[in-house]
DNA sequence: CGTGTTTGACCTGCGC
DNA sequence: GCGCAGGTCAAACACG
């Protein structure tokens, strides 16, 4: 498995792991610009995340109360654009600081670049750290186009696949407690990994949400998770009192960050390590090329205006400059 | 007994 | 057409 856009995630899963070929594979720029609003992409962000129900506001709250990584600043050469910022924050997740998605920079190869800006912010960072046990970067990929290799060339595909967005990890557990319960229902062997790739579906009945779980190639601390869809019911999983809920409190319900299936802190945190305190936002890989306009567009909806710009200066690091005009 | 995991077999799509 | 790799199925098994 070849990419044929150079998209790779090299950094993070190691050199042409696997996942990087899927990600390059997954969402190449023209699955992307085929897309639709109003027909391939007809949800919203939170939508595609399964947040439907659920007010996106403590997201905001969340951003702002943490302007180290709300308020990066942007980078002069950006372009200005409508769409939203890259980045989310999320509560805190288990075992883990996280991370997500999709960046041009690399992530071991760059440490010192990413160190010298968490320096610059440092202070900052540490009282906002304070506040939140961790916070979450994510990045949908996009909406695939269908079909198993997720090529676009081929119009009438077989097999929809539904939305995805995948988000790292630094976690001592592979499978996340993320406020649903999810079976496993395979693992495979990663060409050019040592570790697994596992396979998990919701057990709610009618809910075709799935998840992969797999380790980092390069860093086995770190741990990729691929969600694939979006949950059609509320999370079945009560956050506990001292565990997961009183963390979400900080800046995101419970609620919304489970109904994106997204890991929630239920484990103590001394294990916390947000990319804040040494560990530099991770990427994904040049997913930045990739990014779907319409997800862009659809992205406003879930962030304030004030920490656009300044989430810009993180999406300035995903997404070229240019991708971003072609809205 | 219900639920979840393990694991080999099988299916599918792509590249050559 | 063949081989490869990702993804899925389903029987067997483990556990509470």
């Amino acid at each position: 498995m070849e990419s044929k856009e150079g998209v790779k995630m090299e950094d993070v899963m190691g050199n042409s792991s696997p996942f990087s070929d899927y990600i390059a594979n997954s969402f190449p720029l023209q699955s992307i610009f085929d897309l639709s609003e109003g027909e391939k992409m007809p949800l919203g962000f939170m939508e595609l995340l399964g947040v439907q129900d659920m007010s996106i506001t403590p997201l905001f709250d969340m951003a702002q109360q943490v302007p180290s990584l709300a308020t990066q600043p942007p980078n002069p050469t950006s372009t200005k654009i409508d769409s939203p910022p890259e980045v989310f924050n999320q509560p805190a997740t288990p075992n883990s600081s996280s991370i997500s998605s999709a960046s041009s920079e690399a992530v071991n190869d760059d440490p010192v670049k990413a160190e010298d800006q968490e320096e610059d912010q440092q202070e900052t960072r540490k009282h906002d750290l304070k506040l939140m046990k961790n916070c979450w970067i994510f990045l949908a990929f996009g909406v695939c186009d269908g079909g198993s290799r997720l090529k676009p060339k081929k119009t009438n595909q077989k097999r929809q696949r539904e939305p995805r967005f995948a988000f790292m990890t630094k976690s001592e557990v592979d499978h996340l407690e993320d406020g649903y319960r999810w079976r496993k229902y395979g693992q495979k062997a990663v060409k050019n990994s040592p570790f697994p790739r596992s396979y998990y579906r919701c057990t709610t009945t009618s809910c075709n949400v799935k998840k992969r779980v797999e380790r980092s190639f390069s860093d086995p601390s770190i741990v990729v998770t691929t969600y694939e869809g979006q949950h059609t019911h509320p999370s079945p999983v009560i956050p506990r009192p001292g565990l997961g809920g009183s963390h979400l409190t900080s800046g995101i319900s419970a609620g919304a960050a489970a109904a994106f299936g997204m890991p929630m802190q239920r484990t103590p945190s001394h294990y916390q390590q947000p990319f804040g305190n040494g560990l530099s936002p991770l990427s994904v890989g040049h997913i930045g090329s990739n990014i779907n306009a319409s997800f862009l567009h659809e992205r406003r909806f879930c962030t304030p205006g004030p920490s656009l710009l300044k989430d810009h200066g993180l999406l300035q690091d995903i997404i070229p400059s240019h991708m971003l005009k072609e809205e």
